[in-house]
Formats: structure tokens, C-alpha cells, sequence
DNA sequence: AACCTATATTTTAAGCTTAAAATGTTTTCC
DNA sequence: GGAAAACATTTTAAGCTTAAAATATAGGTT
């Protein structure tokens, strides 16, 4: 007899035991979200646009900002390290996706903006991640909406204040 | 006058506009919440035991099943892909925290288990490790965690039944 | 000016992760 | 029994990610 037969949901939690702490539970739970999620939507941008979540991620960080971010604005708000912005920046510079030009006031510091065709690109890929994101949490009513974005703020909160 | 002098929040949530859908927000909510924990959890096990997420999400699936689990069904459990599994399980094998050993009535699979030194090993990880989601996440009331479990509950069935 | 410290970014090395190809094994079905 | 399909795992190549070192610039102190 074949374990595994049935589609039951197989995640983190599993690795559970009976008198784990609640806190314990939580955050593998948080993780197993987290990860469907961005296991979809990373496959979807591959399918679609032949493209990564961190490349999207950058494009979308960019978007709202028409004069752009340095790169340590970049890296704080991605939550991803420095180097990590660098190279990301190289690659989608080349695609021309991206600006990077220097400040003339302080010349350590580096500012990036969309391109006009980074901006088309964007607009693009935005509007069907939208689409999959509705296609995932979309299905909770307003006020469940509502109560899970005020715990997540506590969660966020707690979790910023322990560092 | 520089930005971001003060120590405002700064993460993936700054990127949305004033009419973003609420699937949007909470998405990112979710996304900041758990890479907040994740990337606290990755530099503590790394300073603390010298070692990773993946490694020790390995040893603690295995923990609580003494008799074993199959590539496979360790890939599913940690939503990661099977190559993957294969590599952490060659370190782990070759530090002697982990035994992987074929099984007699099917020549393609092989079972992985702890062994007495993987055993204390993560025994003593895990305490550590408790702490640190606890120091997290413990100061949400006992309601709130509650609610926000069940809520996420909700939100993993809306994200596997997408696929 | 010389020195020290802090800041901004890039480079490097190592490890993680994935998809896809490769390998070997088992099952299905004719 | 034999071909084809499905399965379990490993290997490979490419890209992501990080911490730490390197590079270069700026600000502050004496």
C-alpha cells in the first residue's frame, strides 16, 4: 500500500508535533502561503513573459517613482541585499528595461528609472500579476481581507521590533 | 534634504499605488511578513550553528518520522524541487547528521533518515530556533493568533486549489 | 592637509534553487 | 514477453542570493 495516494496538502507543516508551540505553527503556516504563492507566480512570469520575480519585483519598485531610486533605496525596499541590486540592475540596464546614471552631487550614489520601453514592459506584466494574485486571495470576502491585512500589520511590526 | 533619514518601513508594500487591489496589498503584506522572519532566521541559524534554512527545514521533517521519508516525499513536503533535495542530502549524508539508504523492494527509491548525531544535532537547533519564532510572532494575543490561522488556513486552500 | 570613519556601490566566492536532461527502474498495456 | 509510459532520483546549466572584501567617495576631526 502506497503512501502519498491521496492529494493531501503536503507542506511545511508537516514536519509538525503535537505540542509545538503555537507561535511555531504560525509561522510555518505564514511560510506555506508565502511559498504557494510565489511558486505560482514565479512560474507564471517564466510562462509568460520569460522573466524572474526579482526582475519584476525591481521593475515594479521602479514604476511608481518617475525620478527614480538609488540603488541602497532599491536594496532596502526589495529587503535584498546590495550586491544582489547590482547585478539585477546590470541585467535589465542591458535589456534596456532600466536606466543607471550618476548624481552629479555625490558621485559614490547611482539612480535608477524605468526606461520608456521598461515602462511599456511593466504596464504589461502588472496587469496579468494582478490577475494571478486575484486568482489566489481573491476568493476571501472583504472583511476576511480586512482582518488578515490588520494582524499581518502586528505580525510585521513584531517582527521588525526583535531585530 | 536627504530621504529616508527617519526610520519609516521600508519594504515590498512601498511599491504599490493608491488604487492597487486589496489581493495586491495583502499579497505583499504576506511577502514582507515572511521574508522578515525568513531572513532573521537564515543570519541566526547561520551565526549560531554555521548552517541554513534548507539544511535545517531538512532535519526537521525528518524528526518526527523515524522511519524515513523518500526523496520524493520530502521534495513535496518542502515545496522545493526534487535536485534540490537531492544536493542538501548529499552534504547532510557526508556531515553524518543523515542516512539515505535504498530500500529492498524498489531499486529507484531511497529513504533518508536522521542519524543519532543528526538526531541531537537538531534537537538542539530546534530549541534555538523556537525561541527565535517565538520572539517573533509570541506577542500576538492567543486570539490573534488564532484568527490569523485560521485566515491563512482559508488563504492556502484558495492558493492550491488555483493550480 | 592628513587621517579616520561612514557611506554607496560593485565584485567575488560560495551556496541555494530551479527546469530540463539524463539515468535507471517499475508499471501498464497490448 | 516486449514496447511504451510513468516514476524516482541525480546531474547539469543557469540564474538568484548572500556575506564579505574591494573600490571609491564623502564628511568630520585635529
Amino acid at each position: 500500500m502506497a503512501s502519498n495516494t491521496k492529494s493531501v496538502a503536503v507542506d511545511h507543516e508537516t514536519r509538525l508535533h503535537e505540542d509545538d508551540h503555537h507561535s511555531l505553527k504560525l509561522w510555518l503556516r505564514l511560510l506555506t502561503c508565502s511559498s504557494l504563492i510565489e511558486t505560482e507566480l514565479r512560474s507564471a512570469l517564466r510562462e509568460t513573459f520569460n522573466t524572474t520575480l526579482p526582475r519584476f519585483d525591481f521593475l515594479a519598485q521602479l514604476e511608481r517613482v518617475p525620478d527614480g531610486l538609488t540603488m541602497g533605496a532599491l536594496s532596502k525596499r526589495m529587503m535584498v541585499s546590495g550586491g544582489n541590486i547590482s547585478g539585477i540592475a546590470t541585467q535589465l540596464v542591458k535589456e534596456g528595461l532600466v536606466d543607471r546614471s550618476p548624481v552629479p552631487d555625490n558621485r559614490r550614489t547611482f539612480i535608477v528609472k524605468l526606461t520608456a520601453k521598461g515602462k511599456r514592459t511593466f504596464r504589461k506584466m502588472a496587469q496579468e500579476h494582478e490577475g494571478w494574485v486575484i486568482g489566489m486571495l481573491g476568493h476571501l470576502e472583504s472583511d476576511e481581507a480586512g482582518q488578515l491585512m490588520t494582524l499581518l500589520a502586528r505580525v510585521k511590526r513584531g517582527a521588525l521590533v526583535e531585530d
